[in-house]
DNA sequence: CATGGTCAAGTGGCA
DNA sequence: TGCCACTTGACCATG
């Protein structure tokens, strides 16, 4: 079992100059500067990112998620046309490389605006365009083509209708290309309205790609099933020699004992590990405080 | 140099 | 109707 921390690391956040993977602009600034700028900040977040690897191998941290925000404006361009692409290519070759030889577990997570269900095309049309950028970068990071590396999307949508909207995830799914199809996984909501382990399972039965399960969301969405139902039943899912990846964290509302906090916020840290009822699985803790919070978990 | 207002995208839920 | 939360705070104009 291997813990996991998502996109940042305040350790070396804190340095100065801060190592982060989330250099970034406003429109404003993108539309001034271009997609030249737009490869400067990549390159500097694709360095960052081997310092960020380093730091995890040499903490005994095996499970990272990648930001998407590594390559800003991703969408309003071709990656492989920066000026910078070739000089990139080899940071990131070297850092997969890294990352392979130390067994670091690489995932994304990209954002809400990927909707693979909208009936709209051009949120469908763009939501591609995302996906297959984070495709391309596992790639550049020479990845394995397998949910071991896992890009993990929400469905994002229901529309009165969570039957279409289950059809039009699995008919656009055919949409993508392979770099992504090979690596795609679905999780569970937060929302009663939207989507259980048990609703993504038909997802599951038509496109083949497995369901994380995340123990937070099951609370309020369980689907009828009890939370280690719900977690076996999404463990199923996962491909022979694949450990499954899970996601867990606390409501930032318990810990505070403040009930204006909505209980789906995520708390600073953790107070435990979530029970896996005997199953193995890779843990992606979502917590604000990152690495810090599990490092009194991790062992060394 | 610190700080606060503002910031691409989609959707659902709540005041 | 408008804000917030979600993958993740970070940018940048102003003082």
């Amino acid at each position: 079992m291997n813990l996991g921390y998502a996109c940042i690391n305040m350790t070396l956040g804190e340095e100065k100059p801060k190592v982060t993977t989330n250099r970034s602009m406003i429109k404003k600034t993108f539309l001034a500067k271009g997609p030249e700028y737009a490869g400067e900040l990549a390159l500097l977040n694709c360095r960052d990112l081997f310092e960020i690897l380093k730091w995890n191998k040499e903490n005994g941290i095996k499970f990272f998620r990648l930001s998407s925000g590594i390559f800003p404006w991703a969408s309003e361009y071709d990656i492989e046309d920066l000026p910078q692409y070739h000089r990139i290519k080899t940071i990131l070759s070297g850092c997969g490389n890294y990352a392979k030889k130390n067994n670091i577990r690489i995932t994304s997570h990209p954002g809400p605006f990927n909707v693979l269900v909208s009936p709209r095309e051009h949120v469908v049309k763009n939501t591609i365009t995302d996906l297959t950028n984070h495709g391309k970068v596992f790639d550049l990071l020479g990845l394995d083509r397998t949910p071991y590396n896992k890009i993990n999307i929400h469905c994002n949508g229901v529309y009165g209708d969570k039957a279409s909207a289950l059809n039009r995830f699995c008919e656009n799914f055919e949409l993508l290309p392979e770099s992504v199809k090979t690596r795609l996984t679905v999780e569970n909501d937060d929302k009663a309205s939207m989507y259980s382990v048990k609703d993504l399972m038909y997802i599951h039965k038509r496109t083949g790609i497995p369901i994380v399960f995340d123990y937070h969301h099951h609370q309020f969405c369980t689907g009828d099933l009890s939370e280690q139902e719900a977690l076996e039943l999404a463990i199923t899912t996962w491909p022979d020699g694949i450990k499954p990846v899970v996601h867990y964290s606390e409501s930032k509302s318990i810990h505070e004992s403040n009930g204006k906090v909505k209980p789906q916020a995520h708390s600073d840290y953790i107070n435990e590990l979530p029970n896996t009822y005997g199953n193995s699985v890779d843990i992606m803790v979502e917590s604000k405080a990152k690495e810090l919070s599990l490092l009194p978990f991790v062992i060394h």
